[in-house]
DNA sequence: CTGAAAGCGCTTACAG
DNA sequence: CTGAAAGCGCTTACAG
């Protein structure tokens, strides 16, 4: 590999005129910079970037840390994040926490403190204390999407408001039977979004003056056989079967959608169902459902870590507390429906 | 930050002697050793990275290129690549080429000389001779899984073999009317996969004397809806409806059930279905299917990288062309059967 | 077993 | 506009 003395050499200056004239951001001569550029091309010089990094402090890498990277809405996310570095002339290094905590805490007591980020995205990762202050420390800025994270920026969907929204659709549609199908209470690996948008529903059905049948209220993990199962269960109920169902989440709906099938009941004629995320396999099972943009998300969040690292007052504001509300949309799809009068 | 000096002085020793002490591969008295240790601990020392860098030469860093994220193979074999790595201490740099040729030109031309990983591990990507010829300039290790490429290491199930195989269950069965749903042809973003295991199902058809009809052989993009489509297109054929399809891929296989559902037809019992990858959706569908064990092609493949690079003979064979076939187990579940004797 | 010092390959005040 | 040189923070022959 040829270094910026060869490229020096054949172009005739010095190593600091190579390096002023690639950088573009220092004043160099047409005629230098023309040799210098004919020089590096020739030789096919790439400046090495652990020499660039030992001496400027910038690693031109940002850290994306999230709890999974084989599951929809983090792979979507990846894929919006990775392509604006990439644009912008950055890596990304990836840290999948789904080793456990042993594996976090090599993440975050080893990886990220190597230097190698100049700061760090999270995906639905609650780092804790002790973790924000490493990164406090280091002066690297985090910013967090598909969750607030306290003491840094985030962004994020108001869990509690797409829980409401979604329940407040079915209640404007005429149900007045509406289950939810909710996710697992407190993962170390997540943020407890599930509860939240189960509270959202408890609000909505509430504040419509709807009681609650105990049979409505479902849990269960995150996938499609999951609430495939517990919708059965509740359809299947001879005296308390609901007609429309909030899924915490599509990937739920699609199976509450499978089982409502299963059972000989029509999808939305008999049983209604609403997801949340808009999964790219929503629009394919005609899933009503909020849309929370993840891959906008990914991006508008990586564009601000961006700036952030172009602001020369960084230093006194690295990690500031800072909540966007990110807006979703209500997708009608054709899951939804007024319920069937006088039926069941 | 602490640096490699703070740690001398507090354990009264020279740089040299923290840096053996910590790196754990040269001989330091283990007076010395505990008293760096710490020195170190307690100032939170964590060698700099690009320091580390610069005067080894190493990155204890792998680049990944993959043509999507966000599409379920390619994000399972992330996931185990990523676990593989940091297990082993190794960082990994993700590059994906979503974004356009101008993408990809960017990262094999200056990314991947930035001399910023030490080896490369492509997923289902062809680099063409040029970019062959750039990474084997640099001396980096390539290996590439979900795919052939000539002149590097390769692992990848036989995509002839899996397809003949996939129609052999389908003719074992008695199915004689049998269809194929292929992928899209020559895209440059992939493998031509999908031709190898179009073929396998052509030779298992000829060599079965099965005569194929013109509305069996069914082509779209790699997805759900795109196979739902083709396949209620040949499923609603009056006269040549066929009583199996062989999908290249789950996805199309979902497709390819929801679309005989919609139709009234039942699976398996009017139409029985088959993929190719075993997705995580796939025992939720009853989808039989080809296990190409993808996350464990991950984890090999990274392992054998991570092998090379202990290798100190390595510079003389660092690019070998050497192609290893990936075994896949055929998993019979509830979307193949007999076809209903004499009906339709 | 240990230390002084060179060297990895860049960038950037500093001086001209 | 340009060059000589210091410096970024490590590792590792080399000598003792």
């Amino acid at each position: 590999m040829a270094g910026i003395e060869d490229v020096a050499r054949l172009a005739g200056v010095s190593t600091a005129t190579v390096s002023r004239a690639l950088s573009g951001k220092d004043v160099v001569s047409d005629k230098s910079r023309a040799k210098v550029e004919a020089a590096a091309l020739e030789l096919g010089y790439v400046a090495s970037h652990s020499a660039y990094t030992l001496a400027t402090g910038r690693n031109r890498n940002i850290g994306v840390v999230m709890p999974y990277v084989d599951r929809w809405f983090f792979s979507a996310a990846l894929e919006a994040i990775e392509s604006t570095l990439i644009e912008n002339g950055y890596d990304l290094t990836l840290y999948n926490l789904s080793g456990g905590e042993e594996q976090r805490g090599k993440i975050f007591n080893e990886f990220l403190l190597r230097q190698r980020v100049d700061a760090v995205l999270t995906v639905a990762v609650h780092p804790n204390e002790e973790e924000l202050e490493q990164l406090n420390k280091m002066k690297k800025p985090i910013i967090a999407i598909g969750g607030q994270v306290h003491g840094a920026r985030s962004l994020a969907m108001n869990d509690h408001d797409a829980g409401k929204l979604a329940t407040e659709h079915l209640i404007s549609l005429g149900h007045t039977r509406i289950a939810n199908i909710s996710g697992p209470e407190g993962s170390d690996r997540e943020f407890n979004q599930a509860n939240k948008r189960h509270a959202g529903y408890l609000d909505a059905m509430h504040d419509a003056g709807i009681e609650i049948r105990k049979n409505w209220l479902g849990e269960t993990d995150y996938t499609s056989p999951g609430a495939y199962k517990v919708a059965k269960q509740m359809l299947g109920d001879p005296k308390n079967a609901p007609t429309a169902i909030f899924c915490n989440s599509d990937e739920m709906g699609f199976g509450a959608i499978m089982a409502a099938r299963d059972l000989g009941l029509r999808v939305p004629q008999d049983v209604s169902v609403i997801g949340i995320d808009n999964h790219d396999m929503s629009d394919f099972f005609g899933l009503t459902t909020l849309d929370q943009r993840v891959r906008e998300q990914g991006t508008f969040a990586t564009k601000i870590l961006l700036e952030l690292l172009l602001d020369p007052t960084l230093e006194s504001h690295v990690n500031v507390e800072e909540e966007t509300d990110w807006p979703v949309d209500l997708i009608i799809r054709s899951s939804t429906a007024r319920p069937a009068t006088g039926v069941r």
